[in-house]
DNA sequence: GCGGAAACATGATGAAAGTCATATTTTCTC
DNA sequence: GAGAAAATATGACTTTCATCATGTTTCCGC
């Protein structure tokens, strides 16, 4: 089970971390690192669950997760990966009350909390935290709204060498420069591209047949990524 | 081409209308009021165009819009459906600062477009207007995520329904209750769905078929509106 | 009201992708 | 390290849906 324990703090954590909560020059970090509470989850725990109450948002001090959502069959659909740094839980802060997703930790993790009323409070008296949740918000409906585009339009095989240029956009790569540092199963994959799991089983077999990528396990090597830019037919 | 004109002030408009631009209550109206625009467009025209500046936000008074977005084959998807009282073009304001989407008239419109720099002032200032934006864009990205898990998940015949669904509850009735007050080309059905303009209309004609919808022209009435409910099967 | 264009409709066909079944391999647990 | 469980892989089959072709209807400007 997951383990409350303070960590480093946030004035420390923002010479990797480049989100607001954590930037030194802003006001509010101190009352923050006050009151915040960390706590690691081990692989596959939930941090919050959809449809439960929202008490606060998190920022992401250590580790990989995934945001996920169950659609009405009870297939998982993947929205979004979170690396250390990033905030997540902001997007139901305001509307409804409950989570519209799942944060699960795709391996050991560190999480810090920022209790409802403190960050709300905050909010209210500063304008650079909304304009940076406005942002935020922003962006991620752009990007959704991209998304959106791709899955009524572009077919699987397009869809899932996307998704991999995005996993390693997000994850970057181990040191070898060619290994995408994440590591997800089969099943996962299909549930950010959208589709089934034997779908992209044998896509992602095929890719690697063609030398785009190379299977090692779970591991995933971006052999050409040119060729794979090109499959993805990316043009904006 | 479309005509400035002057239009009924934002307080007048509250009556009807229930964002926080046209609140009464709410004190910055009277220099939204004074410093906004308001423009007629007719059927078809843009009233901002994907990828252009941005310039402000935008207020509809009177009429129905799409907002959509092309796919990188230049195919159309329906993102969003206006109607008068929505705002329209915040989410790309804070973000990259191009439209991310474009917005067309479905038939005759008047919009008010409010300047970006009185706008970010008045956010910067207004916790008010800071929150509301927040809770919209939030929203937006919680419809969007429902979204993406629907066409990632379920089947054509289903999305269909629940698009119809969409737009009755967007749009409403007329006065006999049961036709649809919108009207739509099967393409643009097609495109808010995402699939083939003849995939919608086959799917069309078999709902008229069971009687679920009646097909007059491009009026669409809903004969059976617990049957329709079913077919799109939305469990949440 | 006429002529042309756009929208709608429908059939035929094929490709894409889901489902089901069944091995095989890997991973985890005790 | 053995056994169970989960993940990966692959084949066979079916369904869904896009595409292409073609005809019909509706709409709209002159």
């Amino acid at each position: 089970m997951s383990s409350s324990m303070p960590i480093a703090d946030c004035t420390h954590c923002a010479k990797r971390f480049t989100n607001i909560f954590c930037n030194p020059d802003y006001d509010s970090v101190a009352e923050v690192n006050r009151e915040k509470l960390c706590t690691t989850y081990k692989k596959g725990e939930y941090i919050y669950k959809e449809n439960t109450n929202v008490h606060g948002v998190f920022c992401v001090n250590q580790g990989k997760l995934k945001l996920s959502t169950l659609g009405d069959d009870g297939k998982e659909q993947i929205l979004r990966l979170i690396k250390p740094g990033d905030p997540m839980g902001y997007g139901s802060l305001l509307s409804g009350g409950l989570y519209n997703s799942s944060a699960i930790a795709l391996e050991d993790c560190n999480v810090c909390f920022i209790p409802r009323p403190l960050f709300l409070s905050i909010l209210q008296r500063d304008s650079a935290l909304s304009f940076e949740m406005m942002k935020m918000l922003s962006d991620d409906l752009g990007k959704a709204e991209k998304s959106i585009t791709h899955l009524a339009q572009k077919p699987v095989r397009e869809r899932l060498a996307e998704a991999l240029l995005f996993i390693k956009e997000t994850y970057g790569f181990e040191k070898d420069g060619t290994t995408i540092d994440a590591s997800f199963t089969r099943e996962e994959i299909a549930n950010i591209v959208g589709t089934a799991t034997e779908t992209a089983i044998r896509l992602l077999s095929d890719f690697n047949k063609d030398g785009i990528i190379k299977l090692t396990g779970k591991k995933i090597s971006i052999l050409d990524l040119a060729k794979l830019v090109e499959v993805a037919r990316i043009l904006d």
